[in-house]
DNA sequence: ACTGTAAGGATCGTTCAACAATCCTTCAAG
DNA sequence: CTTGAAGGATTGTTGAACGATCCTTACAGT
C-alpha cells in the first residue's frame, strides 16, 4: 500500500453508512438518556414503529442493539422496556469505573497526551456552573470520566466506558437535583486533573478512588430513597 | 412477599425462556468459537437461514447481537463476515486483559472466595496437558483467566471479560499449534494461583502482568507472521 | 495493457401481511 | 378474596415481495 492511500483508510469510517435500524437504535438511545422515555416504560413496536415511520423487523433489530447495550431489557412475549437499575446495578456500575478510571491514571508518570481534552471538560463544567446549567454540568462532568478512561488508549475500554455511563444516566434522570449531585464534583475534577498536569497519576488514582466511592454512596442513598420498594 | 415466595426469585433465570434469535445466536457463537466458521468468512442469510431453518428476519436479529459483540463485522450491502482481527485488536485486547485482571488481584489481601474455582482449572489444565489434550489446555486457560475476572465480584466486569476472550478465540483458532501457545503458562498459572492462596495479591499482579505482555508479544509475532498482510 | 462502461445476476435492506403463541384485562363464579 | 374462563391486545416468527446495492462478466475504447 502507498503513503498516500495508506492515509486515507482514517477515512473508512466516514464512509460506511448506518443502516435504517443503527438509525433508529440512535434515536431510542438519545431518547432516553435525555429522560424522555423514563425507566420502566415499555416500548411497544407498533407504537414506536409507527411514529418513526419503519417496520416492525427494523424496529426489532434496534431494539436487539440497545438491549444488547442494557439500555433496554428484554421480557419474552411482553416486549422491551427501558431499563430499570436496581441498587446492586449502581454499585456494580461504580466497581467497574472504579476498576477502570482508577487503573487508567495511576501509572501515568507524565502528563497523559488528552490532558488538554480533560481540562476542557473541567472548564466547561465550571462555566455551566456559573450559568447554573446543572444539566450541562452533568454532561461535562461524565465528559470527564470519559476522558480519563480514554487514557487506557484503549478502544475497547472506551466502548466500555461509553455503556457504562450511558446506564448511569438512567439513574441520573430520575433524580431531580442535577445540581446537588453533580456541583459537589466540580472541584475535585479540577484538583484530579491538576494532579495529572503534575504526572502524579498515583495520587490522582486514590483521589479518584475517594470521588468514585463518595459518589456510589451518595447515590445509593439516593436511589434507595427514592425508590424504596426496588 | 413471604419467606417460602422469596427463596424462589433465585429461580427466576431458569424460568426465562430465549427467543428463537438468541439461540440462533448461541448456535452462530459456538460455531465461530470452535473454528467452523473463520475469520473472514461471510455468513449469507439466504443459506443460513435455511440451514437453521428460521426465517432472515429473525437470523438478522442474530446477526445484530453478535457484531455488537464484535464476533461478525457488518458492511452495509455486502453482508456479515465473521471478524477478522488486526494485530491492533489483539494489543487492544491485552491492554484490556492487563487492566482488568491485574486490578482484580492486585488489592486482594487474603485469598478469594472462588479460589477453587482457579485451582480446578489449572488441574483440569494440567490434566488435559498430560493427556496431550491441547484444546482442552486451551480451554482450561480461557476458563482460568475468567476466574481471576470474576474476583472483582462485578457481573459486568465477567461479562467483558467473557467478550474479550470470545474476541481472543478468533485468534486462536487461526494458528495452527495450541500446544505451543497454551503450554508455556500452564506452570505460570499455578504460580499466580500459589500467590493467591497466600494473600499475596499485589504479588499475583505483577506476574499477571509479565505473564499478559509475554502472551501478548508471543501472540502478535505469530499473528503477524502468520497474517504479514494485515 | 489499462480504464471505462454496460448488462445481468446475486444478495442485502426493508417493508408488509399474516398467524400462532403468549400475555393482560375483564368479569363471572365459587 | 381467590379461581377460572373468555376476549382482546401485543409479541414472535414467518414468508413473500421489491427496490437498492454490490459483484461479475463481458465488451469495447484509448
Amino acid at each position: 500500500m502507498s503513503a498516500e492511500t495508506s492515509g486515507l483508510i482514517a477515512d473508512r469510517a466516514l464512509l460506511g453508512r448506518t443502516s435504517t435500524a443503527e438509525r433508529v437504535a440512535d434515536v431510542l438511545r438519545t431518547r432516553i438518556s435525555e429522560g424522555f422515555f423514563s425507566p420502566g416504560t415499555r416500548l411497544a413496536e407498533d407504537a414506536i414503529a409507527g411514529a418513526l415511520a419503519v417496520s416492525r423487523n427494523t424496529l426489532r433489530e434496534a431494539f436487539r442493539l440497545l438491549t444488547h447495550e442494557r439500555l433496554l431489557t428484554h421480557e419474552l412475549n411482553r416486549g422491551v422496556f427501558v431499563r430499570v437499575l436496581t441498587t446492586d446495578d449502581v454499585i456494580d456500575i461504580y466497581r467497574v469505573r472504579k476498576l477502570v478510571e482508577c487503573a487508567a491514571v495511576r501509572d501515568l508518570t507524565e502528563p497523559p497526551t488528552g490532558l488538554d481534552s480533560l481540562l476542557a471538560a473541567v472548564s466547561d463544567g465550571a462555566a455551566a456552573a456559573e450559568q447554573a446549567d446543572w444539566r450541562g454540568l452533568g454532561t461535562a462532568n461524565i465528559r470527564f470520566h470519559q476522558v480519563i478512561a480514554s487514557f487506557t488508549g484503549s478502544h475497547r475500554v472506551d466502548e466500555l466506558m461509553r455503556g457504562i455511563l450511558a446506564e448511569l444516566r438512567l439513574v441520573f434522570y430520575v433524580m431531580q437535583d442535577p445540581r446537588w449531585f453533580h456541583e459537589p464534583y466540580l472541584v475535585r475534577n479540577g484538583e484530579i486533573a491538576a494532579r495529572l498536569q503534575e504526572g502524579d497519576g498515583a495520587g490522582a488514582a486514590t483521589m479518584l478512588a475517594v470521588y468514585l466511592d463518595d459518589a456510589e454512596h451518595q447515590l445509593v442513598g439516593a436511589y434507595a430513597n427514592h425508590n424504596p420498594a426496588e
